[in-house]
DNA sequence: GCAATATACTTCCGTATGCAAGTAATAAGA
DNA sequence: TCTTATTACTTGCATACGGAAGTATATTGC
């Protein structure tokens, strides 16, 4: 009836949701940090200097620019992220991780772990999530900055 | 450094936002629909009689029963679903598809089976994506209607 | 070198969403 | 039976987001 791309595609858009889902829940009630604020600060922990223009965050994350400029607005008071300005270019200004965003994510990775770990355990074995995460990063764009 | 699971976990929602944001690129522009709206769609047509209670679309959409109120009023004035009461339980309204909704899936599902299809297409082999689809088959929780 | 264009960011506004509170109806317990 | 608890839904309020418009800076074309 439906073909093998379409089901797959939606399997991945419920199993995604779901596991966001629950994600969204527990880092709320145990870290105070939403989904997104967590995926920002991995961003820049992933990316070579710690730093990235709000540009390129947003394209990473796949949010707009002013959804960029409106999370690291709390953040920076919070202390997680700190402001940085390029002399060559004084258009750009850089989220930068600071030490305090280094240990909120090791706080943080590990309920990430944990939740990840559910997600997995007792359904597959370690070669089928092997392949599984070898065909996802094939799906993610180069263009936009891997995560892992 | 990051273990295999938390790995496969962050691909899983990288992977499902950059292919959920260039549906709604799409969906916006040439069928006037959100990607929700289109699940939502999706989830009566593929229920047994086509009508569902509020707050099982919620569950299974990972959505609040506001939400569902909310989605629902506008679609219900353009026709694409309609409302029903269960007559042993007044508290019970059904969401139900119209067939000017069942029409409005018929055009956007080939839209989303393209996308798919880029996807996969060129990535990886109809061997590869069966078994991709059957893992995560396996976690999507089997309590919230599967819709595949 | 200067105008025209493009880029990076911010702010404003409308929309979407979750949560808490409220309403209505059913179910459970005495 | 009648009181209490639970369930389904709706509404009000606060938050998060995208898109358009505005500002500042850089780049391109001539």
């Amino acid at each position: 009836m439906t073909d093998l791309n379409t089901t797959s595609a939606l399997r991945l858009l419920q199993a995604a949701d779901a596991f966001r889902a629950g994600l969204a829940g527990e880092f709320s009630a145990v870290h105070g940090i939403s989904v997104n604020e967590f995926l920002l600060l991995l961003h820049l922990e992933r990316s070579a200097s710690g730093r990235l223009p709000r540009v390129d965050l947003g394209k990473r994350m796949h949010v707009s620019a002013s959804t960029i400029t409106r999370m690291t607005s709390p953040m920076e008071k919070v202390g997680l992220v700190a402001r940085d300005s390029d002399p060559r270019d004084a258009r750009l200004s850089f989220v930068v991780l600071t030490d305090a965003g280094r240990e909120k994510l090791s706080e943080v990775l590990p309920t990430f772990a944990k939740r990840a770990g559910y997600l997995f355990a007792d359904r597959c074995s370690a070669e089928e999530v092997e392949d599984f995460s070898a065909m996802l990063r094939r799906m993610v764009p180069e263009a936009m900055g891997t995560l892992t």
